[in-house]
DNA sequence: ACGACCTTTTACTAATCAGTAGCTTTTTTT
DNA sequence: AAAAAAAGCTACTGATTAGTAAAAGGTCGT
């Protein structure tokens, strides 16, 4: 007996919108931001009226806070289900590439934009907290394997060579490859593994 | 018989205010972001009257994109006056450098944040889009140089390097390091270096 | 087929904020 | 020193939007 024999039907309806509504979210989110997101837009993107979807979330924050957790959790799934003989450094080039094509496939980048309003807010959320802190000490972990396995710097401490990761899922750079560029996916995500791990300069330069 | 010789007191006086607005508006867009900073803000922070704010800049938009062009136009200055015998990749790192220190001092990236509304502002001033294509056609310029010098990637093409560049003045990287890392400013403009040019892995790694 | 219950929607409220009208105070000119 | 002019400020307007109350519609068991 699955999980959702036990629910009825129209909770499964319930359950189903509830996807949906985070759905049109992720794409408002990634395409207009939080502060010029608004709930009748959602309500519309998704389908339904505006209080239907206060039946889902209790507020505009709510909601957001979800789709972010939604996203983290995708995150954790994908790098608990990554090939078991891969490198610590292929792993890390492994989860850049899909939260990469996450993002290119209109979805929102790991971290969320600058606005100091949303990541108080995120903070504020302590199942939203405890992701983050899960995916970043399974991320110490792997900079750290990799650092020992000669693949990673160790000249650089291993929070900034997070920091400087987990920026790339956010980068600008890949909206400007994207639109002004025209680049393909593909190599997009083959120019950024090369930025991020080889960086701009020749191999030979000081 | 200087310029300012011609202008009133009064005249003056006016200049000098818009400064002072200028800088108050930069010193919101950078905590707070476009979205979020209201022209009260900006009024209160200037020591002014709303009314009075508007005698200077027609409407928010205006003041915001004014902010920008004053920013590019620091950043054209600074590449003008670098020292000639510079080699092309030094002024570049040296540009980044400058951009990261304004930043850190509580200024603005060079690239607006990622809102569409504030994007398509910008654009639609004659004003701001000609600095920026100056600039870039400067940095092209560079980018060019320091490969022919072997200082640069020729795997990559100039605009991918330019978008990467562009980015590492926005880089969230920075504020984390600052924030939670409580490295001195020096160190993360010596880290941002490493990572832009060299990037994460090992010199020896594939 | 009927009535109780639950869901969705239309239409509202309160708050926020960009931009302005008209009065007050200060400065300039004669 | 008085009239004229200009700058600033207080107090407003209209538009937008998060969140809600109450009506309308549908679904279920009996």
């Amino acid at each position: 007996m699955s999980i959702l024999a036990k629910l009825s039907f129209k909770d499964q309806a319930f359950k189903l919108r509830e996807q949906t509504v985070l759905d049109a979210t992720t794409r408002l989110l990634a395409s207009k931001g939080f502060d010029l997101m608004t709930m009748d837009d959602v309500a519309g993107e998704a389908g339904i009226s505006k209080p239907s979807l206060y039946k889902h979330f209790k507020s505009k924050e709510d909601l957001a806070t979800e789709v972010m957790i939604r996203l983290l959790d995708g995150a954790l799934e994908y790098l608990a289900a990554l090939d078991a003989s891969l490198s610590s450094k292929d792993r890390l080039g492994s989860l850049l590439e899909w939260a990469l094509r996450v993002r290119l496939q209109g979805g929102l980048p790991f971290l969320p934009s600058a606005s100091p309003q949303v990541k108080e807010m995120l903070t504020r959320s302590i199942r939203y907290v405890t992701r983050v802190y899960k995916l970043h000490k399974q991320m110490q972990a792997l900079v750290e394997a990799a650092k020992t396995a000669g693949d990673i710097r160790t000249d650089l401490p291993t929070d900034v060579i997070l920091y400087a990761y987990y920026s790339r899922t956010c980068d600008p750079a890949v909206d400007y490859m994207k639109y002004y560029g025209r680049y393909s996916d593909d190599q997009i995500v083959d120019y950024m593994r090369a930025i991020i791990f080889t960086g701009i300069g020749a191999a030979d330069a000081g």
